[in-house]
Parts: C-alpha cells; sequence; structure tokens
DNA sequence: CAATGTCACGTTTTT
DNA sequence: CGTGACATTG
C-alpha cells in the first residue's frame, strides 16, 4: 500500500471513499490524476474489484494513456481495467452491439470534413460558411442528445434545417458509417432502449470514473446516467473552472448540478496545488472570482509567494515577439511556453523565432489525419472496407487522375441509386459511361476487388503498402513530393509503420478507428533531437500541461476576451474560465503581455488592454504602466472601454461605429442595461483601471 | 486536365 | 495577410 503514502487528507479521503456517487472538485495542479489511479490501484488492491468490472472514462487518448500507465505500475492485474475515452469507449459498445442499429462492426468514423462533404452532396448550392454552420449545428445537435424531430429553432432558425438534419441523418445511415456524436449518442440509444444490453453493461461496470467532467456535453451525461445502476460506485473528476469547451457542446452545468442529477452526492475538493507558487495562484484565484456560475474553491499552496507576475505593454505584435525573444536567451527553453488565444498569432511569434535563432515547436496545428496524402489513404482503406462510402469515393475515385471528372462522377453518383447505392457495383455494371471514363473506372474496379482478397489480418503495414502502390497514389505523391519538396511520402511510411500493431479480423477498422480518434499516436514526434524548444501553444490546448515559465500573449480586448463575448455573460466567464486555465499552467515565472496595435486579417486593428488585466490585483503583479505605450490618453473610445454615466453608472463598451457624422458607442453597464452614445454630445467618461 | 486566376473567408476544437 | 475552394483558361 505504498501508493497511499504521501496522500493529503482530502486525496486520501477521496482514494478510499466506499460507494457512489462521488464528486471530486479537483483544482488545477491539485493531483488529481494521482488521485484517480490511486483510487483505481486501491479499488482492486484493498477492496477486491475485479479490473474488469472497472470503466474510466478521460478525454484524451494521450490521457488515457498516461492513466493505463500508472495505473498498471501500482497493481498487477490493471491492465484489465478499461480506460478509455468517451468517443472510444462508445465506438467499442457499438461494434459489438451495433447491428441492431444496421452498423455493421468494421463501421468507419467520419471526422469534420467528411461530415462537410456529406453536407455539401446533400445541399449543393449551400455556400462554403452555410455549410460549415449546418455541420456544427447537426454536431452541437447529437451533442445535446437533439433529433431532427425536435424543436431546433435555438441551435439552428434556417427553416430548412430540421430537413437537412434528417436528410443527413439518413444518408450515413444509408451509407453505414458513424460522425463522432453518433459515437456517444447511439450508444446511448442502445443502453436506453435495449433492457439485455443496459442490464449486461450494468452488470459489468460495477465502478465508472470520468474524467474532466466539466467538459462532457448532455449526451455524454446521458450515456453515462445510463451505464450507472443501482449499485454503481460512479465518481466524478472535474473542475468547472476550468470547463472551456461550450462551444463544443460542453455543459458547465453537468458539473454544478452532478449532486442534484446523482441525489446522496459526496463532495470533496482538493484544494492544495502543487504546481505553482503563491503569487501565481493568488492571480488565478482573483481572477476566477469574477465568475458567478462557479462551485467556489480557493487553491493553495505550502510553497512560498514566489516571483511576482510581470504585465508588459507593447506596440503591436512585432514588438511583442521581439520581447519574448529577448526574454527568451535566459531560461530553459523546454520549460517556456507561449499562449495565444488564436492560432493566427503564433505566426508572427514564429517569423521573429527563425530570424533570432530560437528554436521551437508549435502544439496541435495540422494535425496527422488531415494531411492531405494521409486522407487520401485513409479514403481507400475505408472504401475497401465499405463500398457504399460516397464521401470515401469521391475522395478517390480520380486520384490519381483516371479520366472520370464531374460528368462521369454525376453520371455515377445518379446511376447508384440502381446499385443499392454500392459505387463498387455501379462502375462495374454502370452503362452511362463511354471512353476514357469507363476505362479509368475498370482499371479502378480491378485493384479494389484484387485488394479487396487480400489478407491484411497479419500484416497490415504490407496490405497499406499494397493499397497505396496499387492505386496509384504512392507515384502520384512522390512526384508531389519532387515537384514542390514536400514530405509526404515520409508520411505515408510513418502510416505504414504505425499500422504494424494492429492485427486480427478486425486489424483495418481498428487501425482506421485509431487513426480517427487517436490523433496522439500518430502525431510524428520528431524529437529525435533534444534541442531545447520553446513550445508555441493555444490557450485551450495547454490543459493538462504545465510549464515553469509561461507567457500569454495578446491580452488585449476584442482578442481576448474575443469581442462578441463581451456582450454575454455566460460566453465571458467561460473566456474568463481560459484565463484561469492559462495562469495555472505556469510553475514560477508568468508574464502578461499586451499590444496597442496588431494585424488581423491584413489590417492593423487598434485595441485596448484586455478586461482580464484589470481583474489583476496591483499586490501580485509587476506591471509597467500602460501609459508608455497603449494608455487612455487619446480621446477615442474603444471597444471594452470601461467608461463611466452619469445616468447609467459604469458600464463597459460593447462596440464602436459610426453614423457617418459622428462616433456611436453601444455600452453594456453594470445594471445590465445596453445603450448606445454620442461621446460627444454625452456624460460618458472613460475609467482608467490600470 | 493542369495551370492559373479569383473570391470568400477568417475563434477556440482533447473527440 | 494567407489560405483554400472554385472557376476559367489554354
Amino acid at each position: 500500500m505504498d501508493y497511499l503514502s504521501g496522500l493529503n487528507d482530502q486525496q486520501h479521503k477521496a482514494v478510499t471513499f466506499q460507494g457512489g456517487p462521488l464528486l471530486l472538485l479537483a483544482g488545477a495542479g491539485s493531483g488529481k490524476t494521482r488521485v484517480i489511479t490511486t483510487r483505481i490501484a486501491y479499488l482492486i488492491d484493498q477492496l477486491g474489484f475485479s479490473p474488469y468490472s472497472i470503466l474510466a472514462v478521460t478525454f484524451t487518448n494521450k490521457a488515457a494513456g498516461e492513466m493505463r500507465e500508472r495505473v498498471n505500475s501500482m497493481v498487477p492485474g490493471a491492465e484489465n481495467v478499461m480506460i478509455k475515452t468517451f468517443h472510444s469507449f462508445g465506438a467499442w459498445m457499438l461494434r459489438r452491439n451495433g447491428d441492431s442499429l444496421g452498423l455493421k462492426s468494421s463501421f468507419t468514423i467520419y471526422d469534420d470534413d467528411d461530415v462537410n462533404a456529406l453536407i455539401k452532396s446533400l445541399v449543393p448550392t449551400a455556400s462554403r460558411s452555410e455549410i460549415k454552420q449546418f455541420a456544427r449545428d447537426i454536431s452541437r445537435c447529437k451533442d445535446d442528445n437533439l433529433s431532427p424531430d425536435d424543436n431546433l429553432t435555438h441551435i439552428n432558425s434556417h427553416p430548412n434545417f430540421n430537413n437537412i438534419y434528417l436528410r443527413y441523418e439518413a444518408r450515413l445511415k444509408e451509407i453505414g458509417n458513424v460522425d463522432f456524436g453518433d459515437l456517444i449518442s447511439l450508444p446511448k440509444k442502445l443502453l436506453s432502449t435495449n433492457k439485455e444490453i443496459s442490464s449486461r453493461f450494468q452488470s459489468r461496470f460495477k465502478v465508472i470514473l470520468v474524467d474532466e467532467y466539466q467538459d462532457t456535453n448532455r449526451a455524454q451525461f446521458e450515456l453515462l446516467q445510463n451505464l450507472t445502476g443501482e449499485d454503481t460506485w460512479v465518481c466524478v473528476v472535474g473542475d468547472d473552472d476550468q470547463s472551456i469547451y461550450k462551444f463544443r457542446g460542453a455543459e458547465v452545468r453537468n458539473i454544478l448540478d452532478f449532486d442534484k442529477m446523482f441525489p446522496g452526492t459526496q463532495v470533496i475538493k482538493l484544494e492544495e496545488n502543487y504546481r505553482s507558487t503563491g503569487h501565481i495562484l493568488s492571480i488565478a484565484s482573483a481572477v476566477v472570482k469574477n465568475n458567478l456560475n462557479r462551485l467556489g474553491k480557493t487553491l493553495w499552496t505550502s510553497k512560498g509567494d514566489g516571483l511576482k507576475p510581470t504585465i508588459k505593454y507593447l506596440e503591436n505584435g512585432e514588438a511583442e515577439a521581439e520581447f519574448i525573444a529577448s526574454k527568451l536567451v535566459d531560461g530553459d527553453l523546454n520549460e517556456t511556453a507561449i499562449l495565444y488565444r488564436t492560432n493566427a498569432q503564433s505566426r508572427q511569434l514564429e517569423s521573429t523565432f527563425i530570424r533570432s535563432g530560437i528554436p521551437y515547436k508549435i502544439i496541435g496545428t495540422l494535425r496527422f489525419y488531415e494531411r492531405e496524402e494521409i486522407k487520401d489513404t485513409l479514403a481507400l482503406l475505408s472504401f475497401i472496407l465499405n463500398s457504399k462510402d460516397e464521401i470515401a469515393f469521391r475522395r478517390v475515385i480520380n486520384k490519381p487522375v483516371r479520366g472520370i471528372g464531374k460528368t462521369s462522377l454525376d453520371k455515377i453518383i445518379l446511376d447508384s441509386r440502381n446499385y443499392d447505392n454500392d459505387y463498387l457495383e455501379t462502375i462495374l455494371k454502370t452503362t452511362l459511361l463511354k471512353g476514357k471514363a469507363k476505362k479509368g473506372c475498370t482499371e479502378f474496379y480491378d485493384f479494389i476487388s484484387e485488394l479487396k482478397e487480400l489478407d491484411f489480418t497479419q500484416d497490415l503495414g504490407h496490405f497499406i503498402r499494397r493499397v497505396i502502390e496499387d492505386s496509384g497514389l504512392l507515384d502520384y505523391h512522390r512526384s508531389q513530393d519532387e515537384a514542390i519538396g514536400s514530405g509526404k511520402v515520409d508520411n505515408l511510411e510513418e502510416l505504414i509503420n504505425s499500422s504494424s500493431k494492429y492485427s486480427g479480423d478486425s486489424a483495418l477498422s481498428d487501425f482506421l478507428e485509431a487513426v480517427e480518434l487517436d490523433q496522439s499516436s500518430f502525431n510524428r514526434d520528431d524529437e529525435e533531437d533534444d534541442t531545447p524548444k520553446v513550445t508555441l501553444i493555444t490557450m485551450h490546448n495547454t490543459k493538462g500541461l504545465e510549464f515553469d515559465r509561461v507567457f500569454i500573449t495578446g491580452m488585449e480586448n476584442g482578442l481576448f476576451p474575443r469581442s462578441e463575448k463581451l456582450e454575454d455573460d455566460d460566453e465571458l466567464e467561460e473566456e474568463r474560465r481560459l484565463f484561469y486555465v492559462s495562469i495555472t499552467r505556469a510553475r514560477k515565472e508568468l508574464c502578461f503581455t499586451s499590444c496597442k496595435s496588431r494585424i488581423l486579417h491584413g489590417k492593423f486593428i487598434d485595441s485596448s488592454p484586455s478586461i482580464f488585466l484589470g481583474e489583476i490585483p496591483e499586490d501580485f503583479v509587476i506591471g509597467d504602466t500602460p501609459s508608455n505605450s497603449n494608455s487612455f490618453t487619446n480621446s477615442t473610445f474603444k471597444r471594452g472601454d470601461n467608461v463611466y454615466h452619469d445616468d447609467y453608472g459604469s458600464g463597459y463598451i460593447i462596440k464602436v461605429t459610426d453614423n457617418g457624422k459622428h462616433e456611436l458607442v453601444l455600452v453594456k453597464f453594470e445594471t445590465g442595461q445596453v445603450k448606445q452614445f454620442i461621446p460627444e454630445f454625452s456624460p460618458l467618461e472613460k475609467i482608467a483601471r490600470y
């Protein structure tokens, strides 16, 4: 029981708690993962639970992998604990139980691009942004477990939205594939409609642990509810202050209301922080206290105050990048991260770092499976598994060029209705094609049917190599490489290498699922060279990470918080949580930078210092006075400025416009009122808060 | 069918 | 400004 030593009282209580439901509110850096893994070990080792009866759900495969490793090292037999993400759990369940929903065990999972393409095929006249909007909103419906029959006007008020959603669902079913949302909503549907399945699952999983519970959505909550039987020990772990994925359907209310949804809930708070020094924590606490919708906990540390964080005001993005570059000359680059709100901000940092010879790595921009050559190969593999997959078919039929242009493709799609929507059968039998197109289809048919006969259960890597060779994709991308010096063939080799660990009947669909759901294992770490590198990363992507030294850049109204968020309290609170997450990444050193102006979409945009900077108590921070660069000395009003009005009190500016004659400002007051003024004629004053 | 031009678009995104 | 999807050319 070595693993119990060194736990603090609250951690110990959480680890050894018997029964359920249990809500573990674990602040940033409070040893959350350690508690979950130790609890699993304790349940097996001391309370006699079979590893087989324990399910632990995480949000990322990376987290799942780390958890598995730690549990395995604590108790023997722990390999049988099921540790999966919500999505991979859903996929696992559907592959075994999805036949009643018309799903084959080899179904493939459509990613966002595939979904867009499918919607485009349903609504060909819609613009790109409309397609994206429909895709996003359909996904949102699935997050909320809403069907096309429900009233969806609050999600998308387009008169045809329900119909598009309905046709989307029908088409997806016809094809026999699923999207990300289905991986949650369909298992939930199975459990709630099929008594046999639900009792089977409830009797298997006696213990369910859910990590990052604050970022679960409605559908995931309902899935959890359906997995939880009378005697299930359910334990959720999370931090309401770190809920930052509302835009993806995450529902903070899940954690705020957990005790109401699961009566008799025991709540344990982990508030001792083992990561950051005092001043950093004080800032984090002071900032997040401005949120009303929170359960409320206060982090503390037995470490000293540490260094005071600093605020640096700069003229523009270039100056910001140079300032940071100048600070990077000392200190460990591997232990330094530069955080920004939007990916676009990385560009300026990159070019400055290249110029100054500072090694860096960017986290999370282009994902492995989103690369063209990888998508091509995956589409080909998907099509081999499912020749009804229209999206995959469209992608690969004429790549490399086989003389099948748009006209021929339209004919094939049209005629496929006569062949049970099976595109392989269609191109063999259709009589609508002639000449080059007909020849190309025959060629395509021949190598696909040949590949379908091959055995991939022994050596998947060899099989995939055959696929990219026979299809001509390898030659195609090799010539691309020669033309523009891209490393596409290398990526294909990487894909083949990573496939080698899959074998057996389901090797191919397992592999496709892994690529789709777990990009972490394919994110090529070309970290072979051990040059220390500074990390460039979005605020969202930093969750779960920590660094000795953190720079939080772009602390400007309009950028962070983003301007739209100023108008909605909930949205503003979410941005503030993102700020809180960002602050709590730092162990020892923290620096905020704010620019007076920056280039956005090719234009210079002026902005004022983020309202969030004003929430940092002066005692804990060294700020250079904004007067040396972006100050309030000029008289024009800017978005985000704090103002005072004789009649309405204090508030801040939501929007600045111009009616041709006068400047107009829209102000939101603390009373909640929103009013428009012409500052020239109104008793409206700016209040400096810095 | 490839090359070249034009236009729209532009948060965050563990799955 | 930079990107990527589509249209227009030769």
